[in-house]
DNA sequence: CCGGTCACTTATGTATACAATGGCCCGGGC
DNA sequence: GCCCGGGCCATTGTATACATAAGTGACCGG
């Protein structure tokens, strides 16, 4: 593997897990020192996080990892949406019946109750997504919903996994999937619809209220004063 | 301006221009060459051209220009009706009326008989598509038109301009325009949509049956042998 | 004569040295 | 005491040297 991949995988993963919050400094040779890599690698990493949106160039000296505010939730829904109930629909027209009556069939035995359970509905999740990306076949979808996706990584960190709305996420992922298993394209959209409209709702309800988590994303005010992990 | 900047700006041309076609290899000490910068800015220039889609590393030591065929068009356009319909959607509800009333205005009063006039409306569409990123105001769905608009330069090379599509697409944006001016956000997603579509089949025509034109994006078959401008 | 293997060439990937620029601090003057 | 300017330092941007691996061609063996 290249120093280059690991930088990007190392910092990403760091990123999205918090552990560099946002406005954390990136200087080039204390993250190459740190990571192991020269700065040439670490370049390109920090190149590839930049057009992510994930860090910026707050000026031409310092970049920073980038903040998420409910703002930005709000714009990443509008895109989401919209690239989502594409994603389905098309799904719906050209996906195998088999694989999403599949997918149905696991989202309706799905539990959530204990950290176990919590693992494969994430797991199945995830599946659910290789799923839809195979069955659009659209390289151009499947790029534009893979940086949403890295920055709903970092979003979810933000929302509280309350039973409910889990059990909800579990009953609304399993009409999508049957929507579609049933080439049921309008269906599949709209059940797209109203999944990521309860989604945001819930974790704009968690951001608006923050949580007493120490995790939670840090507000701009005291942000750009903290440090990557040293 | 940096050297990578240079270098990137330069090749994005070249490679929207059809000056590098398809399949054209970018080897990193010729093209540095010929650009006048080391091999460090160089790479980063590959570097975002490839997060583009613009280039790819064919196999691990070669990148080629990469190719656009008629089903690649295809897909391209369903990612592009998705954040375009959202866009007008949202400009519409968001947008200021006064700017899209003007530019309604604008594209009633847009003519397309010779070059300077092309030139003109060209630029009429690039101010439109300004306005409806700031009407939008987010900036997740700005970077993703912007990935969208890279490749539909190249695109747009293959579609023959004759004089009965483009009056149509003048009208076609000046009821766009004008709903969005009007807040009306079903009329101007469904007039993106119609407008998308009828651009989308007339891009097809030009593909499936070629002009005789000499900058006709070459097919996969004789494109690797041809070797970036020297 | 054909196929396989080894060495060589050439490309990319990485490290490091050098250049240039922007910020910051200190000192002086108003 | 505050503001402005100059010089120093730190950091990024670029070039180049070095490491590594993949592809190619030639040579040897079957």
């Amino acid at each position: 593997m290249r120093a280059s991949d690991r930088a990007y995988a190392t910092l990403l993963d760091e990123i999205q897990r918090g552990l560099l919050a946002p406005g954390a400094v990136l200087a080039e040779v204390e993250q190459a020192t740190r990571l192991g890599v020269s700065r040439t690698p670490l370049r390109e990493a920090l190149g590839r996080l930049a057009s992510d949106g994930l860090v910026a160039q707050q000026s031409a000296r310092v970049t920073v990892v980038t903040a998420v505010d409910a703002g930005d939730i709000r714009e990443l829904f509008e895109v989401r949406r919209a690239l989502e109930e594409t994603a389905a629909r098309l799904a719906a027209e050209r996906g195998d019946p088999r694989a999403f009556a599949d997918l149905a069939d696991a989202f309706a035995h799905a539990t959530i109750d204990g950290q176990d359970a919590l693992d494969d509905y994430y797991a199945l999740i995830a599946r659910f997504d290789r799923q839809l990306d195979a069955a659009v076949a659209n390289d151009y979808l499947t790029a534009a919903l893979r940086t949403v996706r890295t920055h709903l990584v970092r979003v979810r960190r933000l929302a509280r996994d309350n039973p409910g709305r889990l059990a909800a996420s579990v009953a609304e992922h399993r009409l999508i999937a049957s929507a579609i298993g049933a080439h049921d394209a309008e269906l599949a959209a709209h059940a797209t619809h109203v999944h990521l409209h309860n989604a945001l709702a819930n974790i704009l309800a968690a951001v608006d209220e923050p949580a007493e988590s120490a995790t939670t994303l840090a507000p701009f005010g005291n942000a750009h004063t903290r440090k990557g992990a040293a």
